[in-house]
DNA sequence: AAGTGGTCTAGACCACGCC
DNA sequence: GCGTGGTCTAGACCACTTC
């Protein structure tokens, strides 16, 4: 109906698609067992089980050992943002990169970060302001907390040749975080920084980033004003 | 190293993620081939295929056929956001939903959406304003333009009872669409609606859906000063 | 032409979670 | 308990690319 369907498992999940959009199958409902389905559509469970996996992953049916799979009454929207590296990011729209490291000093953990980071009493983060530019244009402000004894060689770096971005990609695995996306005033700082006025709205994101249990590093990155983060559903 | 492994092909995902993040094998690097993998580990191809598949799809590792599987050398960063249902969102907070029709009317095909909708000259379109409250405080201002020839249904409702937004979601399929995520400064009208100053920075997510090629809605979300969407990675 | 990933099969065992 | 999804296997054919 919308879209030619190769061969396989996608021609399943097609048509398993069609039956809940066309209300074959309620959203509530309880569906068939990978095994029936398996028999109706002539095919391995093992096939069937991919469509269903996939259709899971989009949210638009949840499926539970035992209670077996629904459709899920208010299927929500998901949506995969790529964050690329910011060189490659700049590159990518035809633009020379360049960073410039603006701060770099010792602090103590602060206050609001004492939520992410569980850090001992007192314990010191490197702190580094870097700003990267497109065509020698401001387009990202980084500022970030780096928790040196988690990542030794943070500490020795320069960050001449390579951003503190770039390195800690390049260098530090992590087991996971969180990410935060909003808007923010410019503040007099910023809106220099960026040759707008303070007050202008600006797109940030923040991320925190452990390895196991050892907090890495918090970065908020803002964007120049007027960004858009766009990705396709 | 990091989290205990259950026992099964994210125990192979672990190891093939040790040797990258090891440098064992170094960004750009051709690895070996499926094939090869699973005579090391003892285990069925099947297996390997949905680690380095798992692998491939967080963007750690490029695979073709014939040319192979090779670590990426800028690995992005990825996120999926889910974005709630709008009833749900404020009723998972613990507050009591409502909402209010604002504004409903024939409107023309406003020219800054002639790259996404491809209408005919002179097309109408159903434009809807909605506000969303948690707990009586305003907590999403939506615009929307309809495209009531794909949805001719959408044109009868009153949402009165249910919203625009929510009614869509329930009973209008779509197979594709674009998502766009900014910060903007609350112009008067916005201000007032949100019982706050002009020029506050607010966060808002555009998105356009499609069923094949007819196009099916483009709508504003606006969210309340200081909203946050968070994700883990 | 040949190698590599992509997919499918038929069958099996396991683990979670309702009852 | 026991039914359902989660996973694994061994083998096979196919499709895409590079050579």
């Amino acid at each position: 109906m919308t879209a030619k369907e190769a061969n396989s498992w996608t021609r399943i999940r097609g048509e398993l698609l069609r039956r809940i959009n066309e209300r074959v199958w309620q959203p509530g409902d309880l569906i068939p067992g990978e095994v029936d389905l398996a028999e109706e559509f002539g095919c391995a469970r093992t096939t069937v089980n991919r469509a269903l996996r996939d259709l899971a992953d989009s949210g638009l049916v949840t499926r539970k050992r035992k209670a077996g799979t629904r459709v899920a009454v208010n299927p929500p929207h998901k949506a995969t943002l790529t964050i690329p590296i910011i060189r490659a990011d700049v590159e990518a729209r035809g633009c020379v990169y360049r960073h410039a490291l603006v701060t770099r000093e010792e602090r103590y953990l602060p206050h609001h970060l004492g939520g992410a980071f569980r850090l001992p009493e007192g314990a010191q983060l490197l702190y580094t302001e870097t700003m990267h530019y497109a065509d020698d244009r401001p387009f990202i402000f980084e500022e970030r907390y780096t928790n040196v004894d988690t990542v030794p060689a943070f500490g020795t770096m320069d960050f001449e040749d390579i951003s503190a971005n770039e390195w800690l990609v390049q260098n530090t695995p992590y087991s996971g975080g969180d990410m935060v996306f909003f808007a923010a005033n410019a503040d007099e700082t910023l809106a220099r920084y960026f040759d707008t006025a303070p007050g202008t709205a600006v797109f940030a994101i923040e991320r925190t980033t452990w390895d196991g249990s050892d907090p890495i590093t918090h970065v908020r990155m803002t964007y120049t004003p007027g960004y858009r983060m766009r990705t396709q559903i």
